[in-house]
RNA sequence: GCGCCCGUAGCUCAGCUGGAUAGAGCGUUGGCCUCCGGAGCCAAAGGUCAGAGGUUCGAAUCCUCUCGGGCGCGCCA
């Protein structure tokens, strides 16, 4: 509907132009909204205002223009001109009536488009390293990507959906070394764990199948292990502590078993993780290995395109990237003096690929604690010659977990309530998926668990879903009486109850907020349309018995109640909530 | 110090990219089932949109400054 006026408009505009009254592209500047007052009709727009002054006429006289110059639609009842100069639509019964055939026609489609025309996007997100389980930190993200890429998809264009695995970096090292020293304490020796070590359960639980599966073959003594390494903090450093204790794994157990033992971890902790993530209703098209592009040379590629084209210079032994030419604070090191690349020419690597493998856009889903190194990446779009605006970088801001009114401390060390899989096993998958996603996503998140979990109004997502389980019932009911649905039977034209109009003109919203919350990346807008037609669906519930004695009127009713529990149900799904036919 | 995000009802937040009288939920107060599921509904009270300037027909929304909160500023990943 909104679509069919956008285009009388512009036509009406056209004509307009023609006469040399407003201004070409002036079409452009057509923006037709739903009205919130139903006095001010169905939809309004404000052309005419801000045309105004281009057009060199008051804006009252200018919409009395535009108004003559529409052409006629069976669908529009009246066209007025109010306020300032806007101009509003006020569509027919018919055509209130229409979208609940069109709901109950198009089904599982209804709200989906073909906006994006079948257009390539990749969206990466989660992408933590894969050190330990995933932490509730990441849950966020986890929602707020997968629900963006659900809903790029819904509108038409063609996701990817990737998890980038940092699996070369030094992390990883000392993740394997953690490993294998808890392994030697497995073997009966004692050791001082290095402060910088990953203490988790889950190392153990790793080094605990490194010895059910390969006895004493990873073994060496302790002495031998610790034997002129620097000491550990307080008295020493950390950091050289623990990369001696690399150095001395690698050079005891040699390559193969030292990649062995890293290896088993990686594997380990990445199923843990993707394992986590099917469960939350997160399933990835491509995991994509940082270590292969190392491999692959494509790191030293995009060092040397970048040299090549004069954006990489000498200092101090290291390797910079000019990346201040492009809008960055200050230049970065690619290559450090030791001849290692750094995390940042991988990630430089890694967007060049993802351009090259041919994704109109590109979308990163980051923690807000990333934000600094948005120009940085941008820039080095830009310095290989690629359009950084086609890279939209997406930040998270952290959730912070309350309990009985209290914040939930989520550190390692409390033990208290860190992971997502601890969150997913006490509040749900479909309270946690909505929660996450319920605010925009650069805002704070206090995400309540004792909401989360309580089965009331408060919870809206028990409020929605109640929504959909109630129709559900409704037909139980409706067959326990012996009829059934006849939807040729309804005539539509007897939903003239206020309460049912504005059910239908919530459900001709629904392909509008969901283009709206794809194309902006604002899930939330989802998630508060759904509480809004919830609310609505159960007013009316109240208010008027469906299952009555006119067939006529009890099919029109019910058709309406149907395309509800349709627009709740396709809208769950795009959030990853279920929509249950009982409670 | 510099940069990014945020500041809207007692609390938690929306506000459709500058529109018409700023909206929800919770909480508070008062109501509603012999009827399709009370995990529900109705009503009332509650606002200097942090503050001050500016831009214009029109600002919670855009610009500048101030105040307050969060985060970030490595040859770490």
């Amino acid at each position: 509907m909104k679509n069919t006026l956008e285009s009388l408009l512009a036509q009406a505009l056209e004509r307009l132009r023609s006469d040399g009254l407003v201004p070409a592209g002036a079409v452009r500047q057509v923006r037709l909204t739903h009205t919130r007052d139903k006095s001010h009709g169905d939809y309004a727009t404000n052309v005419a205002l801000a045309l105004a002054k281009a057009a060199g006429m008051p804006p009252r006289e200018l919409a009395e223009r535009i108004v003559a110059a529409l052409p006629a639609h069976p669908a529009v009842r009246r066209v007025e001109v109010a306020g300032p100069g806007f101009i509003n639509f006020f569509l027919t019964e018919g055509a209130h009536h229409a979208v609940i055939r069109q709901v109950l026609e198009a089904g599982a489609r209804y709200g989906r488009s073909d906006r994006g025309a079948g257009r390539p996007v990749q969206v990466e997100f989660v992408s933590a390293n894969p050190t330990g389980p995933l932490h509730v930190g990441h849950g966020r993200g986890a929602a707020y990507g997968a629900t963006v890429a659900n809903l790029l998809e819904a509108v038409g264009y063609r996701v990817h959906r990737e998890y980038y695995v940092n699996d070369a970096g030094r992390q990883m090292d000392i993740l394997a070394t953690s490993v294998w020293l808890r392994y030697l304490e497995l073997t009966g020796q004692d050791l001082a764990f290095p402060s910088n070590g990953y203490q988790g359960d889950y190392v153990w639980d790793i080094a605990a199948t490194l010895h059910r599966e390969h006895g004493e073959d990873y073994a060496a003594p302790v002495e031998q292990v610790y034997e002129g390494v620097p000491p550990d903090a307080p008295a020493g450093d950390r950091e050289a502590h623990i990369d001696a204790l690399i150095g001395r794994a690698k050079a005891l157990l040699g390559d193969i078993r030292y990649r062995y033992v890293f290896d088993l971890a990686l594997a380990t902790i990445l199923d843990d993780i993707r394992d986590d993530l099917e469960k939350f209703g997160v399933v990835y098209d491509q995991w994509y290995s940082e270590r292969s592009l190392v491999e692959r040379g494509l790191v030293m590629q995009a060092v040397e395109r970048l040299r090549k084209a004069g954006h990489i210079y000498e200092k101090n032994g290291a390797l910079w990237f000019r990346s201040s030419e492009f809008g960055d604070e200050k230049d970065r090191v690619v290559v450090r003096d030791n001849g290692q690349f750094t995390y940042f020419a991988s990630d430089i690597a890694y967007h060049m690929d993802k351009i090259e493998r041919g994704y109109d856009r590109l979308v990163d889903v980051w923690g807000a604690d990333h934000h600094g190194y948005v120009p940085r990446v941008k820039a080095a779009l830009a310095a290989l010659g690629d359009d950084p605006a086609r890279l939209d970088i997406l930040l998270v801001q952290f959730a912070v977990l309350w309990r009985g009114g209290q914040k939930v401390q989520m550190s390692t060390r409390s033990g208290e309530f860190v992971t997502l899989r601890q969150l997913r096993k006490e509040v749900g998958r479909d309270a946690a998926r909505f929660f996450y996603v319920m605010r925009k996503a650069e805002q704070h998140l206090d995400f309540d668990l004792d909401l989360a979990k309580s089965r009331s109004a408060d919870n809206p997502v028990y409020y929605i879903q109640y929504a959909h389980a109630r129709v559900a019932s409704v037909l139980r009911q409706l067959a326990e009486r012996g009829w059934r649905f006849e939807p040729q039977a309804a005539e539509l034209a007897r939903l003239t109850d206020t309460r049912e109009e504005d059910l239908a003109a919530a459900l001709a919203r629904y392909p509008e907020i969901v283009e709206h919350a794809a194309l902006g990346h604002e899930p939330h807008m989802l998630a508060h349309y759904l509480r809004e037609l919830a609310h609505a669906f159960h007013t009316y519930y109240n208010a008027v018995p469906f299952l009555v004695e006119d067939s006529a009127l009890r099919n029109a009713r019910l058709s309406l109640v149907l395309a509800v529990q349709q627009v709740i149900r396709n809208g769950l799904e795009l959030l990853g909530v279920s929509a249950p036919e009982r409670m």
